[in-house]
DNA sequence: CTGGATCCCTGAAGATACTG
DNA sequence: CAGTATCTTCAGGGATCCAG
């Protein structure tokens, strides 16, 4: 971003963004965050659930990303009982509903390129 | 993607994308692809302008981007000269302009967050 | 001027096994 | 059920030098 010739930047608690789309994918960028995001969209959802509907995505991935969107304060996480089994409730709050659009532009775009150039097939 | 208990994707090319957003992904995603093709949205330019532009990225890592931007289909590259000095334009494809709303959307909303979270700053 | 070639490093992601 | 703990692999990115 340079203004005048001169450089610019935004700062917002230390990190420096070089332009808005930077800001952007340090929320969403990444192999994971932007699906997790997506099935968030409609209802709060367990961490089971999540994982069943992204079977390509390791119990491990599956935690760090939601660890990673809870600390950007995308999403709330709830849990409930003290022994196993556990109860953990995952939902969108405010901020990480207003990505939604966002996601959905990116997706809308990718599906539609995708339908025209190839195929919807089954796998596994 | 899940449709009536399937597991789904997009083949193109024999390249498997499970949904629009990975699709997507693959053209923008990673570090440089959004703010080089944003640079790209007005007109063309050479080689040297982006690379002013662009001071944060070494010219091995413009380098490589245009060439993947452009075996996307995404810019075209002209070349003028067959002796040093010599003379290269990069410009949008009508593909490549499609995506522009695209990472509009994203930037936008980033540069909203970064100018009501932070501040814009001098760098360098 | 416009890159290509090479070496290196780090962080993202994957596999597998284990636990309160 | 909802995660951790390790170990490993690999591609993205950086630095530097070279070439037509």
């Amino acid at each position: 971003m340079i203004i005048n010739g001169q450089k610019k930047a935004y700062k917002v608690d230390e990190q420096l963004y070089h332009c808005g789309t930077a800001a952007t994918m340090s929320f969403i960028g990444g192999k994971w965050k932007c699906i997790t995001l997506w099935y968030l969209r409609k209802e709060p959802k367990r961490f089971s659930e999540l994982k069943s509907l992204l079977p390509d995505m390791t119990e491990k991935m599956l935690s760090l990303q939601l660890k990673a969107l809870a600390n950007d304060g995308l999403i709330a996480r709830k849990s409930y009982g003290n022994k196993a089994p556990y109860v953990v409730i995952y939902n969108l709050t405010e901020f990480g509903e207003s990505l939604i659009p966002v996601i959905e532009t990116i997706t809308s775009w990718g599906k539609k390129w995708a339908e025209q150039k190839g195929e919807l097939i089954e796998v596994d």
